[in-house]
DNA sequence: GTCTATACGGCGATAGAC
DNA sequence: GTCTATCGCCGTATAGAC
């Protein structure tokens, strides 16, 4: 049975638990996450949300607008969780710094705190940065605002972990790791049927595992002064 | 000045030069590549290819049977390069099977081919391979249908040359250097504005360099038994 | 904050003339 | 193959009541 919303109606545990604003963002979310910011119509939004069709407007301005609002949402507190993995790392490192895989730790593991595997916001928002990573209407533009302040801070520190590298390569490196880590969160199924089943890529734990030495192996190889 | 089309009307050279059909099909790819599916309109394509509305439906059935013919048409080319360029290096390294760089060499070079650099629609065509390659709604469906058998081809390559490899991690080594690949085509511009402009992403043969040994030193630490 | 109603244009697809 | 004309639907956004 769907529930009765509206003026002067009973407020209903489950309206009061998640306020509409934050089921609008979580409902936009989802969608443009499956479908993309054009794939998705703001009827679809309020159908899925179950509010007003003018509401996700009046909160947010326009579509668009509420597409960034997504976006800068977790982006927040993904960069935090990053930087602070980044900061702790080089502390435990003292002098000499952090090694290319502690670095590459701290920059993937966060993906998998925030209950990842519970939370499925989490992974629509994964979801959806893949796309823009990979999209040139919107990629340069929206993960240089997003993301860029963070990454230059990895950027640093991939430097003094890798003295005397040629600079292009550093940010080369920097950017497959970037490709490699938005398809594996993309969830789009295709290494389970490329595998006959055998790979699951819900399975993020072991991607993560592999991903990591990988990576480090990658830049090393690139990157580093014999 | 805008050259007029229709019934009767003198046939310029432009006009005989490119059909109407792979007009159409050359300014949809353009526009899919740069907006994706649901951000382009057939009015769009219709204005863009200099044809009537009417056309791309008489000839394509449909905006999605549009699609997927632009994703047909230079997968069977780019399949039948990789795949050539993939036995020609069997049969040079002979009993021993090729090496690891020269799989990935056979798998990454033939996107240069086709005359990457002069020829905008394979410019185009990766960009929209790669908004594909990450999209939750079509990725795993379409990369699926165009590129897998051709993509089995250099898995059974990849086996021989890293025997008693845990097959898990190499189809996730895979992954990593599919989403390595699309990204880097993708042209979103990211890295030039994270190095400030040191980097070009429009440079491929820089970035391709970089990207055969990034992504076997990879496959190695992944795959490779000690 | 929320809802009703609606403006106004763009959408994909097709029927039928030529 | 090509063009004209059109159908019916859906798109975003907003004005104004409550």
């Amino acid at each position: 049975m769907q529930e009765k919303r509206g003026l002067g109606l009973p407020k209903t545990k489950e309206n009061r638990r998640v306020k509409r604003k934050d089921r609008i963002l979580d409902a936009a979310e989802a969608l443009f996450a499956r479908h993309g910011f054009d794939g998705v119509s703001m009827r679809m939004v309020a159908e899925k949300a179950e509010v007003d069709l003018a509401l996700a407007s009046y909160h947010f301005g326009s579509k668009r607008g509420l597409f960034d609002a997504i976006l800068l949402r977790r982006a927040e507190v993904l960069n935090e969780t990053r930087l602070a993995a980044l900061e702790k790392c080089q502390l435990e490192a003292g002098d000499g710094g952090p090694t290319i895989e502690a670095i590459i730790d701290a920059y993937l593991k966060p993906l998998l705190a925030h209950g990842y595997e519970e939370d499925e916001g989490w992974r629509h928002y994964f979801e959806l940065v893949a796309q823009v990573n990979n999209s040139p209407e919107f990629g340069g533009q929206l993960m240089t605002k997003y993301f860029d302040p963070m990454a230059r801070k990895f950027m640093d520190a991939f430097k003094k972990a890798l003295p005397g590298a040629d600079p292009e390569s550093l940010y080369w490196s920097y950017h497959f790791m970037s490709g490699a880590l938005t398809l594996t969160f993309a969830n789009t199924g295709r290494i389970d049927q490329l595998s006959d089943g055998l790979v699951s890529s819900k399975n993020m734990v072991a991607a993560y595992d592999r991903m990591v030495p990988f990576v480090a192996a990658g830049f090393r190889q690139l990157c580093e002064k014999e």
